[in-house]
DNA sequence: GCCACCGGTGGC
DNA sequence: GCCACCGGTGGC
């Protein structure tokens, strides 16, 4: 909401924002680039992780933006970071080590298609200088969140860290550089404080999971809420904290993304409908190639002629959900 | 029996 | 594709 102003979100140049990570996975070559001059755009926001040791712990994440004429030459990574990553819905730049390691316990997973292993955790938090862009580490998860509540409007700097590292200066080599070791996951920006008393817990799932983490709120009474619904209820049975001042909006169960981007299983392929011969869905055919499908499902599209840029950009469009019976009876 | 962690589903 | 929610379950 409050993004509009940031330089990196404006849309023209979000679409040439190039993902640095995208193929980190893959390891080697692309983990040891530092972040490059001028043209990484600022506010990044990252959490570390690892599941080595515990002892090495930290990722971390990192964003860039490229000038539009990289992008020309490569179209084909352009496509790729339209689909992996939109840095303009990131917009802060922020990393997460665990600077105090005690602190991350080795978890263990113990389901039956995980050979118990270490899970990895927060292993320390990290924000990247508007400036020089240069990651900073965090001392502790309270600074990082009270900088996180307010990267978007209050950008981070190498200065702002004077409250911990007097010294500290953009002439100061990175704390941080993105490298094999660490697990690098963008964070959100903007996510308020949980309220005091209450904590917010971010569990990294294992490699090759569903999802990629999972927040809980740790009520001051210990409960754990696991989600919005389950907030307002507690909220609800618990008016004293609503008296106390404790809102909704002081929550926010929203994940960091992993650079490597096939952390998370892939979701299987799903068809729109299941097939029915009783649906008049089966009957119905291709027109054009816009508002068909919302025909189709009975339900209201985008005016015919309303542009799809600008209000609905960031909608999927009808055709993506395309049906295998669709797809089938579109090409015959 | 509890609960941390995971998968699945539905919606957009 | 991402997000939100919540049920299931193995290990304690």
């Amino acid at each position: 909401m409050e993004r509009d102003h940031l330089d990196l979100a404006s849309p023209g140049k979000a679409d040439h924002n190039d993902i640095y990570g995208s193929s980190v996975a893959s390891r080697g070559d692309n983990m040891k680039h530092e972040p490059k001059d001028s043209r990484i755009s600022s506010r990044a926001v990252g959490i570390g992780t690892s599941n080595q040791n515990h002892k090495d712990v930290a990722a971390l994440a990192e964003e860039e933006e490229h000038n539009s004429d990289d992008e020309d030459n490569h179209s084909e990574d352009a496509q790729k970071q339209l689909v992996l990553y939109d840095p303009a819905a990131v917009g802060a730049g922020e990393i997460a080590l665990d600077a105090d390691p005690v602190n991350s316990q080795p978890r263990r997973n113990s389901f039956p298609n995980y050979a118990s292993r270490i899970l990895p955790s927060v292993g320390a938090f990290t924000v990247q200088c508007a400036n020089c862009f240069k990651w900073r580490l965090i001392p502790t998860k309270e600074k990082y969140e009270e900088i996180r509540e307010h990267i978007l409007e209050q950008p981070f700097y190498c200065e702002t860290a004077h409250e911990w590292r007097a010294e500290l200066s953009c002439d100061d080599p990175p704390d941080l550089t993105q490298d094999g070791s660490r697990l690098w996951a963008i964070d959100k920006p903007n996510i308020a404080q949980p309220p005091p008393g209450w904590e917010r817990l971010l569990r990294i799932r294992g490699e090759g999971g569903t999802r990629f983490a999972d927040v809980y709120y740790v009520a001051p009474s210990g409960k754990r809420l696991r989600s919005m619904v389950e907030v307002e209820k507690y909220l609800q049975e618990h008016p004293d904290y609503v008296a106390q001042g404790v809102s909704m909006s002081q929550f926010s169960f929203q994940i960091p993304r992993p650079l490597q981007d096939n952390y998370v299983k892939k979701r299987p392929y799903r068809p729109a409908l299941a097939p029915d011969e009783n649906e008049p869905v089966n009957r119905i055919t291709w027109i054009a190639d816009n508002g068909d499908t919302d025909l189709r499902l009975g339900m209201p599209g985008p005016p015919l002629f309303e542009p799809l840029s600008q209000s609905f950009k960031k909608k999927r469009t009808p055709s993506k959900r395309m049906s295998n019976a669709d797809a089938a009876c579109k090409s015959s």
